[in-house]
DNA sequence: TAGATTGTTAATCGATTAACAATC
DNA sequence: TAGATTGTTAATCGATTAACAATC
């Protein structure tokens, strides 16, 4: 890869360009937040951005932002900004999420269908690989260019196609029963869009999706 | 309402007299995740909670939960924990965000259909009063028990139903033009699902939908 | 009571910010 | 060059954590 080049011959510090210790988790969460925005300029076409700009769409102080990124190299032109390209590609690097990861999908619904028909998952790297529904009327029928399929071959197609992630897009009542499952399957990520409180083992990490919470967080600063 | 003599007041202030001091940012993210445990724990007939429980749910630190209510008064019973009902009404009053508030939806999509016919919104006072597409063949159609509206509508009804927050879930090539009418239109929280980076006036809020970037982030801290 | 959990303190760590020289 | 923006420092502020007495 061109990318050791580029970091590696910039300056050899004795830490590195790569990040031997683990990120501190507001450096990752704002390292993806970067990826988020710099993904989306890329597709609108823009060659350059500076951390000011980077600061507007993140709401991170651009200092922050140049603090963040030069703790890993020299990534930007003084007068200049960041090649979004090249940086799309170092912060994928250092995250360590360059790579393609296979995810499974839950509820072929609304917003089973949404997730599936969408890029933002597809953008990051992340391949719906799968898509189940309990309803055996949708098993069967196409989603998103895949066929949908019964929640039986659960087992088999996490182990077949080396699922980590498990979305789940079903109902707050059949959300615990499921995650259950997945757990015994060995995802060890889920990714929850229903109302339930999963209850997992420590070694799993679930996110629970929350836009209410975050409008109610805008809103306050709206309405002070 | 209850609400209005709580939040009404400082809403009605002029500029700058606010009678409690505005919350930290951390804070109000750190509330707004609590009350949605809280919501959720509620609905699952929990009647008290501890803040050890609430700690594992949201991922904050138990001492900071316990730190960050008690600055606001002491709502917990000692060997007991915090009544569920009461702790939702007390953030909810320190947000000032127990009312309820009006919103507009963009896109009857496979998306739009989703947020209309769940209740994540509905569950914090978010009420989705109207829904609007942009194709004249889903005008008039119904979706979650809404009749879709003409885009060309748009200013009356925000005007009409005093909306403030307007919600993406439209193709991002329509985001930008949409949003720029929203803001015209007077609406200052914007909620994106769209891929679009949008551009907007300083007194104007974007929230930008990342999915994919929190499935990053988990993914770092999978993999390290 | 006895166990559990809050409320609170104090010490440490990381985040934020302003400022500015370096340099594209 | 001249303007713009990075990379970096130093000072401040807020978040985090362990620990434990208070008390339900």
């Amino acid at each position: 890869m061109t990318i050791g080049d580029i970091a590696g011959s910039a300056v050899d510090q004795p830490d590195g360009d790569v990040p031997t210790e683990r990120l501190s988790l507001g450096v990752a969460a704002r390292l993806s937040r970067y990826l988020q925005v710099l993904t989306q300029a890329k597709k609108m076409g823009r060659e350059t951005i500076s951390s000011q700009e980077l600061s507007e769409y993140t709401h991170v102080n651009s200092t922050q932002i140049r603090r963040d990124l030069s703790g890993f190299g020299k990534f930007g032109k003084r007068g200049v900004g960041y090649n979004v390209d090249s940086l799309v590609s170092q912060i994928r690097r250092i995250l360590q999420t360059g790579g393609q990861h296979n995810i499974a999908l839950f509820g072929a619904g609304h917003l089973g269908k949404a997730i599936a028909s969408s890029d933002i998952f597809a953008d990051h790297g992340f391949n719906v690989v799968a898509i189940f529904d309990a309803n055996p009327k949708k098993v069967g029928s196409k989603v998103g260019g895949q066929r949908v399929r019964d929640i039986a071959d659960l087992g088999q197609v996490v182990e077949d196609e080396g699922i980590v992630v498990g979305v789940l897009a079903v109902p707050t009542a059949a959300a615990q029963p499921l995650a259950d499952e997945l757990v015994r399957a060995g995802v060890r990520i889920l990714f929850n869009y229903s109302e339930a409180l999963l209850d997992v083992p420590p070694e799993v990490t679930v996110h629970t999706s929350s836009p209410a919470v975050d409008l109610l967080h805008a809103l306050y600063f709206y309405l002070s």
